[in-house]
DNA sequence: GTCTATAGGGGGATAGAC
DNA sequence: GTCTATCCCCCTATAGAC
């Protein structure tokens, strides 16, 4: 069955408190080493149960990846890909986007890099399912770049690879930014917003 | 000890035969799943050989990723970085780095991939050697783009995130190009290159 | 230089008591 | 819903024969 962006979410809340713990350790813990590297009891110990109880709330450590991968990829485009859809400039509501979606990403670092890097991990089904949101996302964006090259607010040789490329760059933000460096992550979001604008060739 | 540019890179001649294939397959299967979900049985059977054999030819599972990670990413600043000091414009030399970079990448996809999704399983001194190569071509692209701007070439407003947004754009594409796509790989390589010198503001 | 055999540990997952 | 105990498998790495 193809999932659609339409469906109620509402995983997180008939989730028991637990689960969502175990959840949230388990991404923090893939962040920082990888999927493969973290084990079943490492997860348990820092959720404070032991290993069997997550068999309890999962049915596997798939399972988890899984959840912890498809829900923060789901509620992300759920919210920001309406932003795209409001009533100002092409050139405003595309730079709009690329500042919310650096923000949030760096916000949701954890399930958002997870979820960038640990795809190979997923079971061909969660795979499939997983992509087609993704897809939904890029492709949108693709169409928007292609439209505002239609009325004339854009110059854009190749819209579709212009809109991966633009991915790519933003995606790659969590995985050099320091928040001791020189820029705030909002002042990075803020910069990417216009540098994108030149990309797509805004007038 | 500070590794440098110039230091003589025999380690491939100077390795046996059987050593240099069984890099070839590692990065190969390291590439196709992740380091941590392939085991040295594995490499060794795809190599022809038993998991022993492998100790014979490398201290540890480590060392084989630090090898190739190495090797290749050292190589490939040394042959591609000299293009920033060809005797063309600024745009003209951004434009055939970008060209190369992507071309290249491609072509050594296995080592390449490895070596940006692979390096927190590196020790700590292996991981500082590798990014001590990685920074020395950052940072001549951040400065090759900041000169670029200062001669009045570029208009960039930040050439150090400049630099690393195009890093990101151009490493990206061997995680989503395939080669029954629209675009063949030099043709994407071609597009980019025109993307970057828009990205960095060319008059 | 490659092999067989194996050490020593950790992996994911399950059974069944409480 | 969580525990203890445990299964079976695979992991990296080593010893020592050939």
């Amino acid at each position: 069955m193809i999932p659609t962006l339409d469906v109620a979410c509402a995983d997180v809340a008939s989730r028991s408190e637990r689960a969502n713990e175990i959840l949230r350790v388990a991404s923090r813990l893939f962040f920082e080493k990888d999927y493969n590297s973290v084990g079943i009891r490492t997860i348990a110990n820092s959720a404070g149960v032991r290993g069997a109880t997550l068999y309890h709330h999962f049915r596997s450590k798939e399972e988890m990846l899984y959840r912890i991968i498809l829900e923060v990829t789901r509620d992300y485009i759920r919210d920001h890909l309406p932003i795209l859809d409001a009533p100002s400039s092409f050139a405003q509501r595309l730079k709009e986007l690329v500042r919310q979606h650096v923000e949030y990403f760096w916000a949701h670092r954890y399930g958002m890099s997870v979820g960038l890097r640990e795809l190979h991990n997923l079971t061909p089904e969660h795979l499939a399912e997983v992509q087609f949101y993704r897809l939904v996302y890029q492709r949108r964006i693709q169409e928007f770049i292609a439209a505002g090259a239609h009325f004339g607010e854009f110059s854009c040789f190749d819209p579709d690879l212009v809109g991966i490329a633009l991915l790519d760059m933003m995606n790659g933000v969590n995985d050099w930014f320091k928040p001791a460096g020189r820029l705030h992550i909002a002042e990075i979001a803020q910069l990417y917003g216009e540098l994108v604008l030149r990309t797509v060739g805004t007038r």
